[in-house]
DNA sequence: CCTTAATTTCAGTAATTATTGAAATTTAGC
DNA sequence: GCTAAATTTCAATAATTACTGAAATTAAGG
């Protein structure tokens, strides 16, 4: 059953979604992407190929090219209604959980990369000390990835109100963490 | 003076500046810039315009655009050598002080203009209560940007040392927080 | 199974972004 | 301030990436 075409999108969505659009080439992502995923999530109802391509006057093709970019995202959620073949899609609720996702995501295609050059190039270093700057370089940066990426999984483990009251904290733990120090006796 | 054009790049450093290029277009940058900026941090000495052209094959004016883009995000040391008119160039030496940079810089170009936005929007909201449902997510999306953001500011403003040990303490930190919350009598 | 709706693939084309060489501008030393 | 070296700008073009419509594939309902 063929539902109507005309998604409504108020002035504030449509800002909202062309923002998006043109965020996209500053991300990794292209405009068509970065405004199917924008429209999604502004959208209470789930909506089907035609709706968003009607929407966003795209092709039908290039609907389904970008849910499956947004699918490799981990971003879609995807939704059957009874009696109608066509499939339905949105974006997770909850905009906490859509940012962890969208971290984690980031993190395997821009930085884990990085660190497996990284370690191999490290790996295959020669006992002659040749090029010694950059291999130290190349150290520096391979352990500081590291910290960063085990932080970042830790970080992914709490639940969103622990993470919450965390960064709310901010600096402040720089505080407790002082403290911790006097008590131990380090510096 | 003319220096040797010739940069000597070690195998090792060669895997490292194709590295950067390949995943330079999966950051908003692209290949060429990527692989200016690898070829400036494993290179011990400054190099002038031409030197990074002869090293990466590529045109004095691209070198030249490369240079600006680099400049821009607040990447590059300009050295001047006595006797020498060519303008040096390197990258920090400390990789925490460059991290620092990229994640600011990174900050402004792609989380920055999307606050602006949700706030514009946000300010413009009536009274009429339309689309309670965008406006609702546009709220969300505002209050955990700007808890992200005013969280990195934070982190910002800690010396790298003490940032280290933060991230090496990790969730560890949870457990700390765990303790305030008994103490004070929080959930 | 067969039919038809729905989705995907893909080759061609459009749009965008990157790169170049030549010309213009800037800069430093005399 | 003149000269020559160094750098930047910019219009042309190369390379890449995005988008489309048509054809092929998949999947649901009888």
């Amino acid at each position: 059953m063929s539902d109507s075409l005309d998604v409504e999108i108020s002035p504030h969505s449509e800002s909202f979604i062309q923002h998006f659009g043109e965020m996209g080439s500053r991300w990794g992502i292209n405009r068509t992407v970065g405004q199917m995923c924008a429209l999604l999530v502004v959208t209470e109802k789930p909506l089907n190929a035609d709706q968003i391509g009607a929407a966003l006057h795209i092709s039908r093709s290039n609907v389904s090219m970008g849910l499956k970019e947004l699918q490799s995202w981990n971003l879609l959620r995807a939704v059957t209604v009874a009696g109608d073949r066509k499939d339905y899609f949105t974006t997770p609720d909850d905009v906490w959980e859509m940012a962890r996702t969208l971290i984690e995501e980031r993190r395997k295609r821009e930085i884990d990369p990085t660190l497996s050059m990284l370690r191999s190039v490290l790996l295959q270093e020669q006992a002659t000390g040749e090029d010694s700057y950059a291999l130290n370089k190349m150290n520096d940066m391979h352990d500081l990835i590291e910290l960063l990426v085990s932080w970042l999984n830790e970080m992914q483990t709490l639940k969103s109100q622990r993470l919450m009251k965390l960064l709310k904290l901010g600096s402040g733990v720089n505080k407790i963490l002082d403290l911790t120090d006097r008590v131990s006796g380090r510096s």
